[in-house]
DNA sequence: GATGAATGAGGGTTCATTCAT
DNA sequence: TATGAATGAACCCTCATTCAT
């Protein structure tokens, strides 16, 4: 890598330590420099205003999230593991998906907040990673449907839900701490599979 | 009401406003004042900093949220319809829900952004709404398990489920446009109750 | 006294308090208010303009140390002392003028830090007090000459200089603190008598 | 020197410029700024604070003071006038110190108002400036003695008293305007060595 | 006569941005 | 390319002053 896209990288890496912190519009152009190790007029060298880094981190995110969140690798589990039970496998993408989110967390608190005041980038993100994720969902429901364990219904809201049903088990952990993890996630699983009727 | 307390309340709806649409810390105060009708100068009278204007906006949404979002109603209303179907009732739940969503939009926005860069607030809300919203959860889940239709799973978690996915849904709706926004309530109902599998 | 004067010596007391205590230009005219039992808009009905306050503190300092200060009581003593020793005499002068600038501190300090920004008041005090002193000091100064025992120099630079000594043993004592104050007057009259001169 | 540090001299300089002038709590950092030339927010690139510039200046008031004020000279002074009268020695030191304080006026203004309100800042004066003083006093004085031309008197006392007379002196100079001044420095030293007993 | 509420110009301070070196 | 210094508009906040009641 060329000295100057390191000096780059190192301004954007400090950005979204910071933008994650304390959000973009809290976040001045001098913490930015003092956490990546130049000076304040270095930064207007490589982005003209300050919104171009929250962009460029945004557009990383998006790359990140897109090569990242591919389902292929999924894919390749989930065949994998083609004779185990379905909640094992649910769960399995659950630990998994549980990794990438730890990773990913401070870009994904950075395209959350800041989307919502910048409708370019909602745009870029919507378009994106929306789409993405549902073409992704058709997918790996699909594999439920061809085992003859799903039902027929739409995948996409299918998917959406048991993602909506982890992330509050998630966001509960983040903000209030769980003591039963790991049977809270079994009790999700199988809402999703049988639903809470008897 | 007298005079200052309608003066006060001039600055603190024009700020839920402002903060709910561009953020706190992108909210100017002399916005707020021309918004509220008043001079700036004034809103110092009432706030002695620009950040009291926050924690009062989260005070006051805190409060609405547990009067509003109190489960009384809901309970009188459920046990109304205790002969019918629960599909029924849980649809007449969430559009009941959906309306409350739409009313104090502006409140939760400001309060699910600013809770993330204050721990005062956090804890403040923690405290308060989550606690007040774990005992509603048992109450309302008691009332399928009084009629035998529900399993006797943690009826915390289960409650807590369905709002993920409505929460997914509501997003959607937000973020993207959904065309069959009632057929979806629909579906996620269907998954709630009976689950994806066959 | 009328309640509307009595208003009035409330507002001016507490602005001695204040001035005295951070000087006019730090002092609020809440404060003011506050500390007269008054309102801030009442101040306004008694005074223009806040520097009208410190223009009517700085008269009434000016008559009070005119009227208190004036030498005819001083004279009175002098008379009476007249068979003593001149050193008693003095020190008699010196401890009832100390007590005259312990009660009146505050005003003296308001008169000398404000005249120092203030044309108008430094013009005013200047005419008044210390032509007042001037002549006092001829009189004073005139009794140790009528006794045969004062040299026969300006009277005015004599009773300057005894002052200059005096308020520099004052000046230490109110900033350092002295433990031999009334030896110290004793060696501050030796000079001012004898000399150090052997 | 740096052009920062001279940046930081011209603020100072502008600082004991307007302080002296118009007190701290008058001046207005803009008024610095355009007095030193630069803009108001270099002021705060120097200084965090207002308060900041006025406890820098102090700071330096008093180093000044000490280098400046140090007896050493004077002592040089007062032996190659050994054999003088000791009369014009004192006028000597007189005259000496009346430059030293034309010189520094700016600064004593400042270090003697600024300090009635500033704990720290009198803390700071007096520890240093009183106590360099007392020690001079008692090496100036010192040399009288040992000439045998001065009483055994408290020498502290001795020194601070003429500085006393002095003061006076100077400052009816600068309130009044003296036409004697001349005349009234002999008239002083008369005092201070002979007293005015006959 | 007195008040409490409101004002808005102006205060100190911040901060993204520019630029000579 | 990188920096440190400087900028100035705009921020939050203060406070003397006004005014309807």
């Amino acid at each position: 890598m060329k000295k100057s896209e390191l000096t780059k990288q190192k301004i954007l890496k400090a950005s979204i330590e910071l933008f994650s912190e304390k959000g973009f519009a809290s976040t001045r152009t001098l913490e930015i420099a003092k956490k990546a190790g130049v000076s304040e007029g270095t930064i207007f060298k490589y982005f003209e205003k300050k919104k171009d880094i929250l962009h460029a981190v945004v557009s990383e995110s998006i790359d990140v999230f897109i090569k990242e969140f591919a389902v292929s690798d999924l894919k390749e589990t989930i065949k994998n593991f083609s004779k185990k039970d379905i909640k094992i496998i649910l769960k399995e993408i659950i630990m998994e998906r549980l990794s990438f989110f730890n990773k990913y967390s401070k870009y994904l608190k950075i395209i959350f907040n800041e989307i919502q005041y910048d409708e370019i980038l909602k745009e870029k993100v919507i378009k994106s990673i929306f789409n993405e994720f549902k073409s992704n969902a058709n997918e790996v429901y699909g594999i439920g449907l061809k085992r003859g364990e799903f039902k027929n219904i739409d995948s996409y809201v299918a998917v959406r839900s048991f993602i909506g049903m982890i992330l509050m088990l998630l966001f509960q952990k983040l903000y209030l701490k769980s003591e039963n993890f790991e049977k809270e996630i079994d009790t999700v699983i199988e809402i999703f599979l049988n639903g809470v009727k008897i």
